[in-house]
DNA sequence: TATCCGTGGCC
DNA sequence: TGGCCAAGGAT
């Protein structure tokens, strides 16, 4: 330790002075109204790696639809889907989905207040666990995500990635120093609040931080170089064929496999093709395993696509049936795939890359208000269902 | 421990 | 304009 750093920061000065300031600004949030354990995992979960304006449209029509675990464990997956359209890592919407069937079935629909068993369920982590503990429940726990690792490593001064399992420990030995008993939910909530309106990463307003007197990175001037920030590798980039196959007015669309990138979503077949020939080929062999003959002809539009890890090109081609022969149902499973009028496409849940495709096709086909009508026929149909699924159980 | 997993907004 | 980043989890 440098003998010009400052001493370690005086915690329970410092706390007192985050929740004062957090009692004067902090935002108001949807899932800050009534804190249940329902709610505030509903919430934590979609705030994964996603930005609170993203969220609270999502968060609000969420809610709506699934007021409690019990909402959510009965629905189907592909609402559930439906409903995360849009706000990406889907896994998070599989396993909300499943983690509720499991708090229905093992919990009596009552989140569990207990960390080992929270771990348990898919979709919760170590953050989440204490996030649910110390929000909903009111017991003392520490949480340690992107904001609060940002803040704490700026108050100490440390210069290694926070990312570390050693650092992340130093980090959490600290705040459990500074979290003053009972007050875990207050705490928490302010130093995330810190870290996303003060705190910034890229030039933090130290001007205007409650706690920039106890905060040793700016007593060394290195509030810019922590935390550091691993330089990350540039995004490889792939091609994908994408077939468009028309058959009396309707679109076939083919449902990707359950897990992996964008699992469980609706797209239109396609086909890789960086190391298997012409794009033509490779479309051609993925409509074969489906059990369709096609002809693929001309190329309508390019679409490009980033996703996190990698980048697209998307070649749209036009498909035909071979012979204009009606085809056989498509080898793979029903519910797998579907033929749909483009009007019918809100009904499904697709990736960004497959909506930029309609779009850039005139597919989309629908105006906002219609968009809303389907929406309100879907939730109509769901209602339906339910009263029907609870008719037979009386 | 490192990699996979989306999307939108920011400068 | 494109690289960066966000209330992480699973493997």
């Amino acid at each position: 330790m440098s003998r010009s750093s400052p001493p370690p920061p005086d915690g329970k000065a410092l706390s007192a002075e985050l929740l004062s300031w957090y009692a004067h600004h902090k935002r108001r949030l949807p899932w800050r109204d009534h804190p249940d354990p329902y709610r505030i995992w509903i919430s934590e979960v979609m705030l994964q790696q996603t930005r609170v304006a993203s969220v609270e449209p999502y968060y609000e029509r969420f809610l709506k639809e699934f007021p409690t675990v019990e909402a959510l464990a009965r629905a189907p997956l592909d609402r559930v889907l439906k409903l995360w359209e849009g706000l990406g890592y889907y896994s998070r919407a599989r396993n909300l989905h499943r983690a509720a069937r499991v708090v229905v079935e093992r919990h009596g629909g009552r989140l569990p207040a207990q960390k080992d068993e929270l771990l348990k369920l898919p979709g919760i982590g170590r953050y989440t666990a204490a996030a649910i503990l110390s929000l909903a429940f009111e017991q003392d726990e520490v949480v340690l995500d992107g904001n609060v690792r940002r803040v704490a490593s700026r108050v100490l001064a440390v210069r290694e990635d926070p990312r570390k399992a050693s650092v992340e420990r130093q980090l959490e030995e600290a705040l459990k120093g500074w979290l003053p008993p009972g007050r875990a939910r207050d705490f928490n909530q302010a130093l995330m609040e810190l870290g996303s309106l003060i705190c910034l990463p890229k030039a933090p307003r130290c001007s205007i931080c409650p706690i920039a007197e106890r905060c040793r990175a700016r007593a060394l001037g290195l509030q810019g170089e922590i935390p550091r920030r691993a330089r990350r590798r540039p995004l490889p980039h792939k091609d994908v064929a994408v077939g468009l196959l028309q058959k009396g007015g309707k679109l076939l669309i083919v449902r990707r496999p359950p897990q992996g990138l964008l699992g469980g979503l609706w797209d239109l077949p396609q086909a890789p093709y960086a190391y298997e020939g012409s794009p033509r080929e490779a479309l051609q062999r993925a409509f074969r395993e489906l059990g369709i003959s096609t002809d693929v002809g001309e190329e309508l539009t390019r679409v490009e696509h980033g996703y996190s890890h990698f980048r697209v090109t998307l070649h749209v081609f036009r498909c035909a049936l071979q012979d204009g022969a009606d085809p056989a149902p498509p080898l793979k499973p029903e519910g797998e795939w579907a033929w749909v009028r483009p009007r019918e496409l809100p009904r499904y849940a697709f990736p960004k890359g497959a909506q930029k495709v309609f779009s850039a096709l005139g597919l989309s086909g629908l105006d906002p208000d219609q968009e809303r009508e389907e929406e309100q026929k879907q939730q109509d149909l769901q209602q339906e269902e339910q009263e029907s699924r609870e008719r037979r159980r009386a």
